[in-house]
DNA sequence: CGCTGGTTTGAAGGTCGTCAAGAAGGGTGG
DNA sequence: CCACCCTTCTTGACGACCTTCAAACCAGCG
């Protein structure tokens, strides 16, 4: 019996059509899952391990921790995400990986994922094609904390995160579920916690974006 | 008449040993150049064209423009790096690209891009590692600007600078050429022109960094 | 019921941006 | 060779945005 439908199936069919062969492939590849619980880290900055992500449900985020105890998110994974191809390339971990709420991801060693790079032409173009998706979200997020204010940046960022849920049949248009705290979107954004209380505030006073009950609601 | 050592067989070089014929291969796609001059673009946000750039020598820059006049510059590539591999994947650019000086480029047909990318494993690998190194950079890049002041982000680029040019050669430890003005320095760092000359004077008053006459000096 | 983690609000202060104007090159033409 | 202009650098004053500190509030939970 074939693998089910994967998140990851789901966003490669959107970039060119996989045959069954392809889609059994991307499935066995996904079937090491394991279950984490909020702050379990996966991978840390500086690791060698060789490991390649791929959520399947749940919130996480790859960042990095500074000196001084300050952090920077770098991204949400959305499921179907990958996360560490970067670090297979360097072979080493730039950056940190820890869930958020309780996930599931699968795990795929690195010589597996540089044999599929290797061997499977349409799946490579595939990964690559995600791997730059995925920077070019890094290069937008530079540009709105490098040179836009916070109410622009926090406003870009839930139309940012719509759009990919979205994809992922996990929003519709105007909604959808947020279980993050503020401290947590304030690492993500630049910004302190409690700054983004007060953004949030004007944003809902202007009728753009409502949290309601860890429930994320945009309205623009 | 085998082509010419340049940046990017030097880069490369240090990845892995490359045969004769890799370096032909290399030196063949460089081989269409042209000279740029300052503020001219070679590549717009939003081009369909399908062109890798490589520096060959002097400065420049990507970057994306905002509506309200702004700029974000997201990379000042070294000679030897390639611009636009990104675009040609997605099929689209995501920023633009423009010389600052003076400055030779090449510039590689995507398809021609593509090909290698297809027909030459070893070769596929340098580019994919050094697309992970140049994606590194725009994380540690997001971190600063997320997270550091404007002292340490100014401090933390001219470092990252120093080393990126010492690796090809255009800087010792301590020292390298410079020819950039401040807004330029600003529209990288996130901070006003303004902003970034008051740091760039207390730096210079502990004796961390000078810039003489066009003379980039770093001794942090 | 008290604890805990998160949210909300106020007040004060610092970093950084904006406005304005002067100083210091570098290039051009007389 | 000097006068002029243009760009860039530099400095000061002021204000806005954002952070920090502090405290109240709220909900879930032992």
């Amino acid at each position: 019996m074939p693998f089910p439908e994967s998140a990851l199936i789901r966003k490669f069919g959107a970039f060119l059509d996989l045959t069954c062969a392809e889609k059994d492939y991307l499935g066995e590849i996904q079937s090491r899952r394991m279950r984490v619980k909020p702050g379990q880290e996966l991978l840390q900055e500086g690791d060698k391990d060789q490991n390649v992500f791929i959520l399947q449900s749940g919130w996480a985020n790859s960042y990095k921790d500074l000196p001084d105890g300050g952090r920077q998110i770098i991204n949400f994974p959305v499921p179907g995400d990958c996360i560490g191809l970067r670090n297979v390339l360097l072979r080493k971990a730039d950056h940190s990986f820890s869930a958020l709420t309780n996930a599931t991801v699968s795990f795929v060693n690195a010589s597996r994922i540089l044999q599929l790079l290797d061997e499977q032409p349409r799946l490579r173009s595939a990964f690559l094609w995600s791997a730059a998706r995925d920077e070019s979200m890094v290069v937008e997020r530079l540009v709105s904390i490098g040179r836009r204010d916070a109410i622009q940046r926090t406003a870009h960022f839930f139309i940012e995160m719509t759009e990919r849920l979205t994809l992922v049949g996990l929003a519709t248009d105007t909604q959808f579920h947020w279980p993050l705290n503020q401290g947590v979107l304030a690492d993500a954004l630049g910004l302190s916690a409690i700054h983004v209380n007060r953004v949030l505030r004007q944003l809902r006073e202007q009728n753009l974006l409502t949290l309601r009950s860890n429930n994320g609601i945009v309205e623009t």
